[in-house]
DNA sequence: AACTGTGAACGGGTTCACAGCC
DNA sequence: GGCTGTGAACCCGTTCACAGTT
Protein backbone atom coordinates (compact mmCIF):
# COMPACT_ATOMS: atom_id res chain seq x y z
CA UNK A 1 0.00 0.00 0.00
CA UNK A 2 3.27 2.16 0.43
CA UNK A 3 3.34 4.74 -2.29
CA UNK A 4 7.00 4.84 -3.38
CA UNK A 5 8.75 8.42 -3.05
CA UNK A 6 9.03 11.40 -5.59
CA UNK A 7 10.35 9.48 -8.90
CA UNK A 8 10.08 9.36 -12.78
CA UNK A 9 9.43 6.56 -14.98
CA UNK A 10 11.15 5.49 -17.69
CA UNK A 11 8.61 7.56 -19.96
CA UNK A 12 10.00 10.53 -17.97
CA UNK A 13 5.93 11.48 -16.63
CA UNK A 14 5.96 12.73 -12.59
CA UNK A 15 4.68 10.23 -10.68
CA UNK A 16 3.17 11.49 -7.58
CA UNK A 17 3.83 10.55 -4.19
CA UNK A 18 0.89 10.70 -2.34
CA UNK A 19 -2.40 9.41 -3.67
CA UNK A 20 -5.31 12.06 -3.67
CA UNK A 21 -7.49 11.49 -1.09
CA UNK A 22 -11.38 10.50 -1.84
CA UNK A 23 -11.72 13.46 -0.15
CA UNK A 24 -10.42 15.83 -1.88
CA UNK A 25 -11.37 13.80 -5.38
CA UNK A 26 -15.27 15.06 -4.63
CA UNK A 27 -13.84 18.28 -3.57
CA UNK A 28 -12.25 18.79 -6.68
CA UNK A 29 -15.50 19.75 -9.35
CA UNK A 30 -16.70 22.22 -6.78
CA UNK A 31 -13.11 24.10 -6.97
CA UNK A 32 -13.37 23.55 -10.79
CA UNK A 33 -16.90 25.52 -11.43
CA UNK A 34 -16.12 27.93 -9.25
CA UNK A 35 -13.09 28.39 -11.06
CA UNK A 36 -14.37 28.31 -14.42
CA UNK A 37 -16.95 31.00 -12.60
CA UNK A 38 -13.75 33.10 -11.99
CA UNK A 39 -12.44 32.96 -15.32
CA UNK A 40 -16.08 33.89 -17.24
CA UNK A 41 -15.13 37.06 -14.98
CA UNK A 42 -12.45 37.80 -16.56
CA UNK A 43 -10.62 36.48 -12.36
CA UNK A 44 -7.42 35.84 -13.23
CA UNK A 45 -5.52 35.12 -9.58
CA UNK A 46 -7.63 34.10 -6.59
CA UNK A 47 -6.51 33.01 -3.04
CA UNK A 48 -7.12 30.25 -1.35
CA UNK A 49 -9.51 32.46 1.16
CA UNK A 50 -11.91 33.89 -1.47
CA UNK A 51 -11.80 29.99 -3.14
CA UNK A 52 -12.95 28.71 -0.01
CA UNK A 53 -15.95 30.64 0.28
CA UNK A 54 -17.26 30.08 -2.89
CA UNK A 55 -16.70 26.70 -2.78
CA UNK A 56 -18.32 26.51 0.95
CA UNK A 57 -15.06 25.07 2.34
CA UNK A 58 -12.23 26.93 4.42
CA UNK A 59 -9.45 27.88 3.00
CA UNK A 60 -6.69 25.37 4.66
CA UNK A 61 -8.72 22.71 3.47
CA UNK A 62 -8.47 24.20 -0.01
CA UNK A 63 -4.84 24.73 -0.17
CA UNK A 64 -4.49 21.19 1.72
CA UNK A 65 -6.34 19.60 -1.31
CA UNK A 66 -4.68 21.69 -4.00
CA UNK A 67 -1.19 21.15 -2.64
CA UNK A 68 -1.92 17.04 -3.52
CA UNK A 69 -1.78 18.27 -7.09
CA UNK A 70 1.24 19.60 -6.99
CA UNK A 71 2.61 23.31 -6.03
CA UNK A 72 0.79 25.16 -8.45
CA UNK A 73 0.03 28.61 -6.41
CA UNK A 74 2.09 31.21 -5.65
CA UNK A 75 2.99 32.69 -2.10
CA UNK A 76 2.20 36.19 -1.62
CA UNK A 77 -0.18 36.29 -4.50
CA UNK A 78 -2.40 33.39 -5.01
CA UNK A 79 -3.56 30.84 -8.05
CA UNK A 80 -3.96 31.52 -11.18
CA UNK A 81 -7.23 30.59 -12.29
CA UNK A 82 -6.88 29.59 -15.89
CA UNK A 83 -3.78 27.50 -14.74
CA UNK A 84 -5.54 25.77 -11.58
CA UNK A 85 -8.19 25.22 -14.21
CA UNK A 86 -6.28 23.01 -16.49
CA UNK A 87 -4.45 21.21 -13.75
CA UNK A 88 -7.52 20.09 -12.14
CA UNK A 89 -9.06 19.41 -15.27
CA UNK A 90 -6.51 17.01 -16.50
CA UNK A 91 -6.28 15.57 -12.88
CA UNK A 92 -9.87 14.87 -13.36
CA UNK A 93 -9.77 13.51 -16.70
CA UNK A 94 -11.56 16.52 -18.43
CA UNK A 95 -9.56 17.20 -21.22
CA UNK A 96 -11.17 14.25 -23.15
CA UNK A 97 -14.90 13.53 -23.79
CA UNK A 98 -16.47 10.47 -22.16
CA UNK A 99 -19.12 8.54 -23.53
CA UNK A 100 -22.06 7.04 -21.29
CA UNK A 101 -24.52 4.12 -21.28
CA UNK A 102 -27.42 4.90 -19.14
CA UNK A 103 -29.70 2.30 -18.55
CA UNK A 104 -33.14 2.71 -17.99
CA UNK A 105 -35.41 5.19 -19.68
CA UNK A 106 -37.94 5.99 -17.52
CA UNK A 107 -39.12 9.18 -15.47
CA UNK A 108 -35.12 9.75 -14.12
CA UNK A 109 -33.05 8.17 -17.04
CA UNK A 110 -34.93 10.49 -19.61
CA UNK A 111 -34.81 13.49 -16.97
CA UNK A 112 -30.80 12.68 -16.93
CA UNK A 113 -30.64 12.00 -20.67
CA UNK A 114 -31.66 15.66 -21.02
CA UNK A 115 -29.19 17.17 -17.79
CA UNK A 116 -27.23 19.90 -19.36
CA UNK A 117 -25.12 19.37 -17.23
CA UNK A 118 -23.28 16.36 -18.39
CA UNK A 119 -22.43 17.51 -21.78
CA UNK A 120 -21.06 20.79 -20.41
CA UNK A 121 -18.62 18.34 -18.41
CA UNK A 122 -17.47 16.31 -21.37
CA UNK A 123 -19.67 13.60 -20.61
CA UNK A 124 -21.90 12.72 -23.58
CA UNK A 125 -24.65 10.30 -23.48
CA UNK A 126 -23.41 7.82 -25.58
CA UNK A 127 -25.77 5.36 -25.60
CA UNK A 128 -29.73 4.80 -23.92
CA UNK A 129 -31.17 1.32 -22.99
CA UNK A 130 -34.33 -0.17 -21.79
CA UNK A 131 -36.41 -2.98 -21.59
CA UNK A 132 -39.57 -2.02 -22.92
CA UNK A 133 -39.75 -3.19 -26.54
CA UNK A 134 -42.58 -0.88 -27.34
CA UNK A 135 -40.46 2.28 -26.56
CA UNK A 136 -36.53 1.37 -28.83
CA UNK A 137 -36.24 3.31 -31.34
CA UNK A 138 -37.68 6.67 -29.33
CA UNK A 139 -35.72 9.16 -29.86
CA UNK A 140 -34.42 11.35 -26.98
CA UNK A 141 -32.93 13.66 -27.65
CA UNK A 142 -30.87 12.91 -30.84
CA UNK A 143 -30.08 9.41 -29.64
CA UNK A 144 -32.74 6.76 -30.51
CA UNK A 145 -33.09 3.61 -26.96
CA UNK A 146 -31.94 0.64 -27.88
CA UNK A 147 -33.26 -2.55 -26.38
CA UNK A 148 -31.82 -4.08 -23.29
CA UNK A 149 -31.00 -6.98 -24.83
CA UNK A 150 -28.31 -4.89 -27.42
CA UNK A 151 -26.48 -3.96 -24.24
CA UNK A 152 -22.99 -5.90 -24.50
CA UNK A 153 -23.31 -5.27 -28.09
CA UNK A 154 -23.22 -2.03 -28.27
CA UNK A 155 -20.96 -0.92 -25.69
CA UNK A 156 -18.45 -2.85 -26.87
CA UNK A 157 -18.80 -1.37 -30.21
CA UNK A 158 -18.79 2.00 -28.61
CA UNK A 159 -15.67 1.69 -25.86
CA UNK A 160 -17.72 2.89 -22.99
CA UNK A 161 -16.41 2.62 -19.96
CA UNK A 162 -18.84 4.62 -17.46
CA UNK A 163 -22.84 3.87 -17.01
CA UNK A 164 -25.79 5.20 -15.48
CA UNK A 165 -28.52 2.96 -13.94
CA UNK A 166 -31.56 4.39 -13.59
CA UNK A 167 -33.88 1.18 -13.60
CA UNK A 168 -35.95 0.20 -11.35
CA UNK A 169 -34.33 -1.55 -8.03
CA UNK A 170 -35.01 -4.94 -9.01
CA UNK A 171 -33.35 -4.82 -12.61
CA UNK A 172 -30.27 -3.17 -10.98
CA UNK A 173 -28.50 -5.68 -9.99
CA UNK A 174 -28.79 -7.57 -13.12
CA UNK A 175 -28.15 -4.37 -15.64
CA UNK A 176 -24.55 -4.25 -12.72
CA UNK A 177 -23.34 -7.31 -14.06
CA UNK A 178 -24.14 -7.35 -17.29
CA UNK A 179 -22.65 -3.56 -17.62
CA UNK A 180 -19.43 -5.23 -15.99
CA UNK A 181 -19.28 -8.26 -18.48
CA UNK A 182 -19.55 -5.71 -21.64
CA UNK A 183 -16.49 -3.85 -20.19
CA UNK A 184 -17.88 -0.81 -17.93
CA UNK A 185 -15.42 0.15 -15.29
CA UNK A 186 -17.51 2.87 -13.26
CA UNK A 187 -21.63 2.70 -12.46
CA UNK A 188 -23.60 5.96 -11.03
CA UNK A 189 -26.46 4.03 -9.47
CA UNK A 190 -29.33 5.61 -8.97
CA UNK A 191 -31.57 2.77 -8.39
CA UNK A 192 -32.23 2.48 -4.23
CA UNK A 193 -31.04 -1.06 -3.95
CA UNK A 194 -27.13 -1.78 -3.00
CA UNK A 195 -25.32 -3.41 -5.69
CA UNK A 196 -22.70 -6.02 -5.63
CA UNK A 197 -19.71 -5.50 -8.09
CA UNK A 198 -16.46 -6.88 -8.60
CA UNK A 199 -13.61 -5.00 -6.71
CA UNK A 200 -11.98 -3.28 -9.58
CA UNK A 201 -14.95 -1.86 -10.07
CA UNK A 202 -15.99 1.81 -9.49
CA UNK A 203 -19.27 2.49 -8.07
CA UNK A 204 -21.25 5.51 -6.98
CA UNK A 205 -24.89 5.24 -5.48
CA UNK A 206 -26.99 8.73 -5.58
CA UNK A 207 -30.20 7.39 -3.57
CA UNK A 208 -32.96 10.20 -4.00
CA UNK A 209 -35.43 9.09 -0.99
CA UNK A 210 -31.90 8.44 0.95
CA UNK A 211 -31.11 12.25 1.04
CA UNK A 212 -34.43 13.13 1.96
CA UNK A 213 -34.96 10.53 4.83
CA UNK A 214 -31.53 12.14 6.03
CA UNK A 215 -32.90 15.47 6.33
CA UNK A 216 -36.56 13.91 8.19
CA UNK A 217 -34.34 13.05 11.10
CA UNK A 218 -32.84 16.23 11.33
CA UNK A 219 -36.65 17.74 11.26
CA UNK A 220 -37.91 15.12 13.50
CA UNK A 221 -35.29 15.97 16.16
CA UNK A 222 -35.96 19.65 16.16
CA UNK A 223 -39.35 18.70 16.28
CA UNK A 224 -39.34 16.06 19.54
CA UNK A 225 -36.34 18.31 21.13
CA UNK A 226 -39.01 21.62 20.88
CA UNK A 227 -41.80 19.15 22.42
CA UNK A 228 -39.44 18.68 25.30
CA UNK A 229 -38.59 22.15 26.11
CA UNK B 1 -21.49 21.57 22.78
CA UNK B 2 -21.27 18.84 25.22
CA UNK B 3 -24.06 16.68 26.19
CA UNK B 4 -24.92 15.35 29.65
CA UNK B 5 -25.08 12.12 30.67
CA UNK B 6 -28.07 9.86 30.27
CA UNK B 7 -30.89 11.81 32.32
CA UNK B 8 -34.54 12.16 31.33
CA UNK B 9 -36.46 15.58 31.04
CA UNK B 10 -39.20 16.49 32.92
CA UNK B 11 -41.90 15.08 30.81
CA UNK B 12 -39.98 11.78 30.89
CA UNK B 13 -38.89 11.03 27.55
CA UNK B 14 -35.53 9.45 27.76
CA UNK B 15 -32.57 11.67 26.29
CA UNK B 16 -30.00 9.95 24.38
CA UNK B 17 -26.39 10.19 25.94
CA UNK B 18 -24.57 10.31 22.61
CA UNK B 19 -25.80 11.75 20.03
CA UNK B 20 -26.21 9.77 16.28
CA UNK B 21 -23.12 10.30 14.32
CA UNK B 22 -23.78 11.75 10.58
CA UNK B 23 -22.72 9.07 9.27
CA UNK B 24 -24.99 6.43 11.29
CA UNK B 25 -27.93 8.70 10.01
CA UNK B 26 -26.89 8.37 6.53
CA UNK B 27 -26.80 4.62 6.96
CA UNK B 28 -29.94 4.05 8.85
CA UNK B 29 -32.64 4.71 5.68
CA UNK B 30 -30.13 2.20 3.69
CA UNK B 31 -30.86 -0.62 6.88
CA UNK B 32 -34.53 0.31 7.06
CA UNK B 33 -34.93 -0.83 3.22
CA UNK B 34 -32.97 -3.91 3.73
CA UNK B 35 -35.01 -4.65 6.93
CA UNK B 36 -38.67 -3.78 4.90
CA UNK B 37 -37.39 -6.37 1.94
CA UNK B 38 -36.64 -9.01 4.54
CA UNK B 39 -40.08 -8.47 6.38
CA UNK B 40 -41.98 -8.69 3.00
CA UNK B 41 -40.64 -12.35 3.05
CA UNK B 42 -41.96 -13.12 6.51
CA UNK B 43 -38.03 -13.39 8.04
CA UNK B 44 -38.34 -12.51 11.34
CA UNK B 45 -34.90 -12.65 13.03
CA UNK B 46 -32.05 -11.00 11.26
CA UNK B 47 -28.26 -11.02 12.76
CA UNK B 48 -25.80 -7.98 12.26
CA UNK B 49 -23.85 -10.55 9.60
CA UNK B 50 -26.75 -11.05 7.19
CA UNK B 51 -28.23 -7.39 7.51
CA UNK B 52 -24.77 -6.10 6.64
CA UNK B 53 -25.02 -8.59 3.51
CA UNK B 54 -27.27 -7.07 2.35
CA UNK B 55 -26.71 -3.36 3.42
CA UNK B 56 -22.87 -3.64 1.88
CA UNK B 57 -20.88 -2.80 4.91
CA UNK B 58 -19.38 -4.85 7.86
CA UNK B 59 -21.02 -6.52 10.80
CA UNK B 60 -19.25 -4.63 13.64
CA UNK B 61 -20.52 -1.52 12.15
CA UNK B 62 -24.03 -2.77 11.73
CA UNK B 63 -23.84 -3.68 15.81
CA UNK B 64 -22.48 -0.33 16.33
CA UNK B 65 -24.87 1.45 13.75
CA UNK B 66 -27.71 0.16 15.60
CA UNK B 67 -26.55 0.03 19.09
CA UNK B 68 -26.62 4.06 19.02
CA UNK B 69 -30.25 3.80 19.01
CA UNK B 70 -30.46 1.27 21.68
CA UNK B 71 -29.67 -2.12 22.88
CA UNK B 72 -33.06 -3.55 20.22
CA UNK B 73 -31.11 -6.38 19.59
CA UNK B 74 -31.09 -10.30 21.72
CA UNK B 75 -27.90 -11.68 22.31
CA UNK B 76 -27.31 -15.03 20.55
CA UNK B 77 -30.30 -14.40 18.50
CA UNK B 78 -30.19 -11.09 16.31
CA UNK B 79 -32.59 -7.95 15.56
CA UNK B 80 -36.38 -8.84 15.23
CA UNK B 81 -36.93 -7.21 11.59
CA UNK B 82 -40.12 -5.64 12.75
CA UNK B 83 -39.15 -4.05 15.69
CA UNK B 84 -36.25 -2.39 14.14
CA UNK B 85 -38.33 -1.55 11.11
CA UNK B 86 -40.24 0.31 13.77
CA UNK B 87 -37.01 1.93 15.90
CA UNK B 88 -35.35 2.85 12.79
CA UNK B 89 -38.40 4.80 11.08
CA UNK B 90 -39.35 5.97 14.50
CA UNK B 91 -35.79 7.44 15.00
CA UNK B 92 -36.12 8.83 11.13
CA UNK B 93 -39.04 10.54 11.50
CA UNK B 94 -40.80 8.54 8.99
CA UNK B 95 -43.85 7.35 11.12
CA UNK B 96 -45.44 10.50 9.97
CA UNK B 97 -46.24 12.21 6.47
CA UNK B 98 -43.56 15.09 5.31
CA UNK B 99 -45.18 17.39 2.61
CA UNK B 100 -42.35 18.73 0.65
CA UNK B 101 -42.11 21.46 -1.85
CA UNK B 102 -40.56 21.07 -5.32
CA UNK B 103 -39.49 23.98 -6.85
CA UNK B 104 -38.34 24.62 -10.64
CA UNK B 105 -40.30 22.00 -12.78
CA UNK B 106 -38.16 21.25 -15.64
CA UNK B 107 -36.36 18.38 -16.78
CA UNK B 108 -35.27 17.19 -13.40
CA UNK B 109 -37.69 18.85 -11.47
CA UNK B 110 -40.91 16.77 -13.61
CA UNK B 111 -38.56 13.82 -12.75
CA UNK B 112 -38.74 13.98 -9.39
CA UNK B 113 -42.46 15.09 -8.92
CA UNK B 114 -43.27 11.81 -10.31
CA UNK B 115 -40.40 9.27 -8.55
CA UNK B 116 -42.19 6.87 -6.61
CA UNK B 117 -39.09 6.25 -3.94
CA UNK B 118 -40.51 9.69 -2.18
CA UNK B 119 -44.23 8.98 -1.53
CA UNK B 120 -43.41 5.22 -0.60
CA UNK B 121 -41.24 6.48 2.05
CA UNK B 122 -43.60 9.02 3.58
CA UNK B 123 -42.62 12.46 1.38
CA UNK B 124 -45.42 13.43 -0.45
CA UNK B 125 -45.00 16.47 -3.11
CA UNK B 126 -47.31 18.91 -1.36
CA UNK B 127 -46.17 21.83 -3.59
CA UNK B 128 -44.46 22.08 -6.68
CA UNK B 129 -43.05 25.71 -8.10
CA UNK B 130 -42.00 27.16 -11.70
CA UNK B 131 -40.91 30.92 -12.14
CA UNK B 132 -42.46 30.25 -15.88
CA UNK B 133 -45.46 31.69 -16.19
CA UNK B 134 -47.19 29.49 -19.14
CA UNK B 135 -46.55 26.52 -17.08
CA UNK B 136 -48.45 27.71 -14.00
CA UNK B 137 -51.83 25.71 -13.51
CA UNK B 138 -49.96 22.76 -15.59
CA UNK B 139 -50.74 19.28 -14.09
CA UNK B 140 -47.99 17.44 -12.91
CA UNK B 141 -49.75 13.74 -11.26
CA UNK B 142 -52.43 15.02 -9.68
CA UNK B 143 -50.51 18.37 -8.43
CA UNK B 144 -50.39 22.21 -10.00
CA UNK B 145 -47.82 23.84 -10.65
CA UNK B 146 -47.54 27.17 -8.85
CA UNK B 147 -45.99 30.13 -9.67
CA UNK B 148 -42.90 31.16 -8.23
CA UNK B 149 -44.22 34.53 -7.07
CA UNK B 150 -46.39 32.33 -4.54
CA UNK B 151 -44.10 30.41 -2.70
CA UNK B 152 -43.89 31.81 0.68
CA UNK B 153 -48.01 32.15 0.77
CA UNK B 154 -48.28 28.86 -0.35
CA UNK B 155 -45.76 27.01 1.99
CA UNK B 156 -46.88 28.60 4.86
CA UNK B 157 -50.25 27.69 4.44
CA UNK B 158 -49.46 24.24 3.92
CA UNK B 159 -46.93 24.34 6.59
CA UNK B 160 -43.83 22.98 5.05
CA UNK B 161 -40.45 22.14 6.05
CA UNK B 162 -38.89 20.20 3.33
CA UNK B 163 -37.75 21.45 0.24
CA UNK B 164 -35.92 20.15 -3.04
CA UNK B 165 -34.59 23.19 -5.25
CA UNK B 166 -34.17 21.91 -8.98
CA UNK B 167 -34.16 24.76 -10.76
CA UNK B 168 -30.92 26.35 -12.84
CA UNK B 169 -27.57 27.07 -10.91
CA UNK B 170 -28.62 30.95 -11.07
CA UNK B 171 -31.82 30.71 -9.35
CA UNK B 172 -31.01 28.37 -6.62
CA UNK B 173 -29.00 30.97 -4.20
CA UNK B 174 -32.13 32.98 -4.47
CA UNK B 175 -34.83 30.42 -4.17
CA UNK B 176 -32.72 28.90 -1.22
CA UNK B 177 -33.31 32.21 0.47
CA UNK B 178 -37.28 32.46 -0.41
CA UNK B 179 -37.31 29.03 0.91
CA UNK B 180 -35.94 29.89 4.32
CA UNK B 181 -38.09 33.30 4.72
CA UNK B 182 -41.23 30.61 4.15
CA UNK B 183 -40.11 29.05 6.95
CA UNK B 184 -38.52 25.88 5.73
CA UNK B 185 -35.43 24.07 7.48
CA UNK B 186 -33.98 21.79 5.47
CA UNK B 187 -33.29 21.93 1.82
CA UNK B 188 -32.13 19.26 -0.63
CA UNK B 189 -30.49 21.13 -3.97
CA UNK B 190 -29.93 19.43 -7.13
CA UNK B 191 -28.51 22.84 -8.43
CA UNK B 192 -25.14 22.95 -9.27
CA UNK B 193 -24.12 25.55 -7.22
CA UNK B 194 -22.83 25.90 -3.51
CA UNK B 195 -25.82 27.23 -1.33
CA UNK B 196 -24.97 29.82 1.27
CA UNK B 197 -28.01 29.27 4.01
CA UNK B 198 -27.71 30.27 7.95
CA UNK B 199 -26.44 27.69 10.30
CA UNK B 200 -30.01 26.46 11.23
CA UNK B 201 -30.75 25.25 8.28
CA UNK B 202 -30.16 21.49 7.09
CA UNK B 203 -28.72 21.34 3.63
CA UNK B 204 -27.74 18.44 1.12
CA UNK B 205 -26.43 18.98 -2.33
CA UNK B 206 -26.77 16.10 -4.83
CA UNK B 207 -24.50 17.35 -7.90
CA UNK B 208 -25.21 14.83 -10.66
CA UNK B 209 -22.44 15.91 -12.70
CA UNK B 210 -20.06 15.91 -9.57
CA UNK B 211 -20.90 12.42 -9.33
CA UNK B 212 -19.30 11.77 -13.29
CA UNK B 213 -16.54 13.40 -12.53
CA UNK B 214 -15.25 11.39 -9.85
CA UNK B 215 -16.12 8.29 -11.51
CA UNK B 216 -13.84 9.90 -14.51
CA UNK B 217 -10.99 11.05 -11.94
CA UNK B 218 -10.55 7.09 -11.11
CA UNK B 219 -10.97 6.25 -15.24
CA UNK B 220 -8.21 8.60 -16.26
CA UNK B 221 -6.17 7.15 -13.26
CA UNK B 222 -6.58 3.91 -14.89
CA UNK B 223 -5.63 4.62 -18.01
CA UNK B 224 -2.54 6.81 -17.07
CA UNK B 225 -1.73 3.93 -15.42
CA UNK B 226 -1.82 1.49 -18.26
CA UNK B 227 0.08 3.93 -20.53
CA UNK B 228 3.21 3.80 -18.18
CA UNK B 229 3.63 0.16 -17.78
C1' DA C 1 -22.86 -21.89 21.04
C1' DA C 2 -24.39 -17.90 18.97
C1' DC C 3 -24.62 -13.24 18.50
C1' DT C 4 -24.95 -8.48 20.47
C1' DG C 5 -22.87 -4.38 22.65
C1' DT C 6 -18.94 -1.63 23.38
C1' DG C 7 -14.30 0.11 25.09
C1' DA C 8 -9.93 0.53 22.81
C1' DA C 9 -6.91 0.81 18.93
C1' DC C 10 -6.53 2.51 14.52
C1' DG C 11 -6.77 5.42 10.35
C1' DG C 12 -8.31 8.95 7.21
C1' DG C 13 -9.44 13.54 7.00
C1' DT C 14 -9.64 18.21 9.00
C1' DT C 15 -7.71 21.91 11.31
C1' DC C 16 -3.92 24.49 13.09
C1' DA C 17 0.19 26.98 13.27
C1' DC C 18 3.91 28.41 11.18
C1' DA C 19 7.83 27.94 8.02
C1' DG C 20 8.83 29.22 3.31
C1' DC C 21 8.63 32.13 -0.62
C1' DC C 22 7.31 36.07 -3.46
C1' DG D 1 3.23 41.89 4.21
C1' DG D 2 0.63 38.53 2.04
C1' DC D 3 -0.42 34.11 0.91
C1' DT D 4 0.91 29.23 -0.03
C1' DG D 5 2.51 24.64 1.49
C1' DT D 6 2.75 21.30 5.01
C1' DG D 7 4.12 18.69 9.36
C1' DA D 8 1.75 17.95 13.65
C1' DA D 9 -2.26 17.78 16.54
C1' DC D 10 -6.72 16.72 16.66
C1' DC D 11 -11.15 14.61 15.71
C1' DC D 12 -14.55 11.61 13.91
C1' DG D 13 -15.63 7.32 12.24
C1' DT D 14 -14.19 2.49 11.47
C1' DT D 15 -12.49 -1.73 12.91
C1' DC D 16 -11.23 -5.01 16.34
C1' DA D 17 -11.46 -8.01 20.13
C1' DC D 18 -13.86 -9.62 23.62
C1' DA D 19 -17.03 -9.28 27.56
C1' DG D 20 -21.88 -9.89 28.30
C1' DT D 21 -26.32 -12.21 27.50
C1' DT D 22 -29.62 -15.52 25.98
Amino acid sequence: MREPPPDRTRSGARVRARPIPEATVARLPVYLRVLQDLASQQIQTVSSERLAEASGVNPPKVRKDLSYLGSYGTRGVGYDVEYLIYQISRELGLTQDWPVALVGMGNLGQALSGYKGFPERGFRIAAAFDSDESRVGEKVGNLAIEHIGDLERSLKEKGIAIAIIATPAAAAQETAERLVAAGVRSILNFAPTVLTVPERIHLRQVDLSVELQILAFYEQRAAGRKREV
